[in-house]
DNA sequence: AGTTGACCGACAGCAAAACGACAGCGCCGT
DNA sequence: ACGGCGCTGTCGTTTTGCTGTCGGTCAACT
């Protein structure tokens, strides 16, 4: 089931000056089974990095004393190639950002929707270790979704998916086949903050309907009262 | 037969400012085997959180004073992790109840059913109980339920239950194989305070028999005058 | 055979989901 | 800077199908 394996548990560092952020961060990655641990100030994940030694850092850039910037210069200085994805204010540094992300870096834009934070990560990770990576391809019957390219085609036909038709239909795959409540799409693909009721997600649904189950036997289905699943009928 | 196992028992902290429903929470639970202690206003949360050391709590969010939000806050500012379960009234903070699945916490809907609430706790414990979180599938002779993908199977043929029977059969096959009165089944699976005590039971059982006593021998029993039982015919 | 409890078909009310139509917004190209 | 286009989310309507009530029938125990 799982897409990125790792021998050992990926090790996280999660560093931001929102206790609430950083913690919904280290939640999410510890459900994934991911170690993870949080810092509140550059000092503090400096004294982490050193200590937990982790396999990527996801930094915030703004931080009161010494900032993102600072922190990753440390990091580098102490030869740790440790790869990193930074959190960024919406009209803030985006600019300066583009520079950092020439290693195989990356960054994303607060407010941020977890799904697409964890995708990042396992990206990033997916490049960094060893030359040889490989795609990462999802599937579910004869679906296939490459996320690399984000190309997703149903059996030979090529689907032109809208980015949050995208996010909705890449969790959905993820967590194949399990059954999940419209509140956790909304929750885990809409950025946090996000004030909308759940009925976008039927929308986003039905807008999927359209272009996955058009050819084909349907893979979404409605568990009425509950949720929905994306899967291949069982007889 | 049980699918989450604690060397300790369940550590439970129910907050209510309704003691009844605290109360009946804080029953169902021990009843289980579970220790639980309730607390009928945040700040008496807060105390109970510091000294009990719950492993998951039942938070409503309508509370006089500190409300639940407030608690949550708190809460995680004092660096627990623990895994919150939300109380909810139907029309009342619904919207700003979105965000709060994302942490792996779960929030259910006033007036719940108390066996409803007993599988949402159990599966946020089972999955923040570390990593690597295995599936749970109750078992009852050739009958399956998959409580992640709510797949239902009697043998190999796939059984297509509405909610409420789920729901019903979800509660025989955990007690299987005891005989469970009508009452209990009604306040359990139902909504408290639902108020027609009729049959709906019996029509329930009678619906969930067309589907899966359909096909082999049957599996629910009527002990007449008592209630029903879940399990294979004994000769 | 009578009495009581259980079963279950039929129906109606209702809640959840699907979806069409529209409006606001941002992004892009010019 | 401006105009156009496509994406997103809101609203309101339609559709779907679940749920519980009623009441007649059946089965079990006395």
């Amino acid at each position: 089931m799982p897409q990125y394996e790792h021998v050992e548990k990926v090790r996280l560092l999660v560093v931001d000056d929102d206790p609430p952020i950083a913690d919904l961060v280290a939640t999410v990655a510890r459900y994934e089974g991911w170690d993870a641990v949080t810092a509140n100030s550059g000092e503090e994940a400096l004294r982490q990095a050193a200590e937990f030694h982790p396999d990527i850092v996801v930094l915030d850039l703004m931080l009161p004393g010494l900032d993102g910037f600072g922190v990753l210069d440390r990091l580098r200085q102490s030869g740790t190639m440790v790869p990193v994805v930074f959190l960024t204010a919406r009209d803030g540094v985006a600019d300066r950002v583009a520079g950092l992300t020439r290693g195989g870096d990356d960054y994303l834009v607060k407010p941020f929707a977890v799904e697409e934070l964890m995708a990042r990560l396992r990206t990033v990770l997916r490049r960094s270790s060893g030359p040889g990576f490989q795609r990462s391809v999802l599937q579910v019957a004869d679906l296939t979704m490459d996320e690399d390219t984000r190309e997703v085609r149903r059996g030979e036909k090529l689907l032109t998916l809208t980015p949050t038709e995208y996010e909705v239909l890449r969790y959905l795959m993820r967590k194949s086949p399990t059954v999940l409540t419209k509140a956790q799409i909304l929750d885990h693909v809409w950025e946090y903050g996000f004030g909308g009721r759940s009925n976008v997600v039927e929308l986003v649904v039905s807008r999927l309907r359209r272009k996955l189950d058009d050819s084909g036997e349907p893979l979404i289905h409605t568990v009425r009262g509950f949720g929905y699943v994306l899967r291949q009928a069982a007889e």
